[in-house]
DNA sequence: CGAACAAATCGAATCGATTCGATACTATGG
DNA sequence: CCATAGTATCGAATCGATTCGATTTGTTCG
């Protein structure tokens, strides 16, 4: 009877450990491998659990007795797709892999829309990374420290007893914008990335960066402010080429008021500024100067050479994986704070005459 | 000393069942809503699992009893960063789960590089979806069917009982192939995608096709075939703009043996080949047509609009998930193949002279 | 040859919940 | 007033493994 019914439904490590003759926890020490087992003994129980297609100790039965799922748990800000649309935040994914790989854990895709049944409030996660900071982080934020799951925020401020990593937005901006001054512009527009949570597209007014939900941004922003104390521009509704090139359009087509140079905020932001300078006719750098932000290799944008201030994204998510890994090790580290990196390419030159 | 316990260890239900006076069982009940609990005591154990900081139901513990984690596991074949630069997938990945919501389940992201932890031979997964084909694929699919854990295979065959979403590779290609021969054309060539597991650059090849591991590749080669039998050309090392600018550049570098069309194997190629033909000095579609695969809108593309079979990603991956989900509940669903949708765009027109 | 010690193995408790069958209690109808 | 039905609650078994302390077995040394 046992046996009929271990060869229907799926076996245990008990049938394992009866079929190999000896006690379920020498069968579990044998798979393990945490403990004296003489070979003969270990064989013996590779043998049975071969016989029994036995196919290792259930996942879930260990994670309840030792208390670890070995997932590590990534929350996003939107669905899946809109956040793997941007080059940086895949960077960021996958330098949190490479992090947690001292864990060996895998990487559990969230998002804090708090719909279905896994949802932050209830994923079996040893801990999580927060990407990006939305609204309503706030009420995921409460409930990973009630179940006392170690966070760390990747580029937003969610509680001042979570640990930050994020980069020096501020001065990398300050920095880039010195460079452009330094060639002559003054007559400077900028192309931001998005302000609130609905994406809203349109000019930059003081109203509007009041209101700000997303530090990157404002922190960006001020950063041009320094050089550029009146700076104003437009507000893309995402960091892609086409967002960019609207932008772009918006700021470039009238000769009248055209600026001759423009800081985006994101490289994918910069490339579309460039596309649509391309399309008014206009030369890059000759005409007008292009600036972006992230470093990232933008696909098809050869043979520009973006000048940008290169951020360590990957370094991001490895320093906030990593960090996760000490605090699963009981440790207590600190937030991180990168530096960007200035590249000079070819996409910013003296403005002309 | 109980109550201090509780107070520094996480509480779990019998504590909070303690306290309101209940049973274990009866909290259970009133949390899972699943069973007839009076008002008044379900309010009650809310209230004691309000004073507790109790965070509800411990995941893990559910995911033994219960014998669901409510995840579902997505194979990728290559690093998180590689997996995203390609749309298609991200589509795919987005249309999981979209797929899985039924099941309100969370998506856990795998590689089958085997290392790690938790890899996919013991992850706490309730199904698995298999994004694309690499030979090591077969280990993976060993492991799972031993776990009895159900698999849909997307664009790849992973045995012979294993459900495949695809789409027609062989005859979108064909189509595509006869509007090139339509327009007038006779010297075609293809940028296909990779043909092996090492991403190989370089000349097509008898030999190379013969070895090919990817079904994908040599399925849209063959529809080709069936327009423009000898047809050559070269294979890209990935699916992105910079490869299919590569190729673009190989292929009409020489204008002694430039085709008067190219066959991409994807749009991100498609896109590549046009700069390269920009490059040259060439006109699209007037020097040269170019078609390509995917129907993904690539960014930063405009103004041209890309003549190329529109596959339903989105849909792919949606049908994946709801595959799983029926085969979670018991029902044995079917693999499906889908088609592609020719679409006419600006990019193919008559050869010159 | 017996004591002391190390290595291998085993028993039993435990992780934190779910769930089935049993029990106690309340309302209804005869 | 008792039988019957029905509801709310409880006890105990269970999911499948891990782990600690205890026990057995075998070795070495005085």
């Amino acid at each position: 009877m046992t046996d009929a019914a271990a060869a229907h439904a799926r076996p245990t490590l008990a049938d394992v450990a009866a079929r190999a003759g000896v006690s379920a926890s020498t069968a579990s020490l044998a798979f393990s491998g945490s403990g004296p087992v003489s070979e003969a003994t270990r064989e013996r129980v590779f043998a049975a659990a071969k016989a029994l297609d036995y196919a290792g100790p259930d996942p879930r039965a260990q994670s309840l007795r030792r208390g670890r799922s070995g997932i590590v748990g990534v929350v996003l800000e939107e669905r899946v797709r809109a956040a793997f649309l941007d080059p940086v935040k895949i960077q960021v994914l996958d330098g949190i892999s490479e992090g947690i790989v001292p864990l060996g854990a895998g990487l559990l895709l969230l998002t804090d829309t708090g719909e279905g049944a896994v949802s932050v409030a209830n994923a079996p996660v040893d801990a999580v990374a927060l990407i990006g900071c939305s609204p309503r982080l706030a009420h995921t934020v409460a409930q990973l420290r009630l179940r006392g799951i170690p966070m760390v925020a990747i580029e937003g401020h969610a509680g001042d007893d979570i640990i930050e990593i994020s980069i020096d937005n501020e001065d990398a901006t300050r920095r880039g914008a010195e460079h452009l001054r330094e060639l002559g512009h003054s007559r400077v527009a900028l192309v931001t990335l998005p302000l609130d949570p609905e994406r809203t597209r349109g000019p930059l007014t003081p109203e509007r960066e009041d209101e700000s939900t997303s530090a990157t941004t404002s922190e960006r922003i001020a950063g041009a402010r320094i050089v550029f104390p009146g700076i104003g521009g437009v507000t893309a509704g995402a960091s892609d080429v086409e967002e960019g090139r609207l932008a772009g359009l918006a700021l470039l087509a009238d000769p009248e008021t055209r600026p001759t140079a423009v800081i985006a905020q994101s490289d994918l932001l910069a490339a579309g500024v460039i596309r649509a300078a391309e399309e008014l006719g206009l030369a890059v750098p000759a005409d007008v100067s292009v600036l972006g932000f992230d470093g990232v290799r933008v696909d098809g944008l050869a043979p520009y050479d973006l000048t940008t201030l290169v951020q360590p994204s990957a370094a991001k998510g490895r320093a906030a994986g990593e960090a996760l890994v000490q605090m699963l090790a009981g440790e207590h580290p600190e937030g991180t704070c990168f530096s960007s990196v200035f590249h000079r390419g070819n996409t910013t030159a003296p403005p002309a005459r």
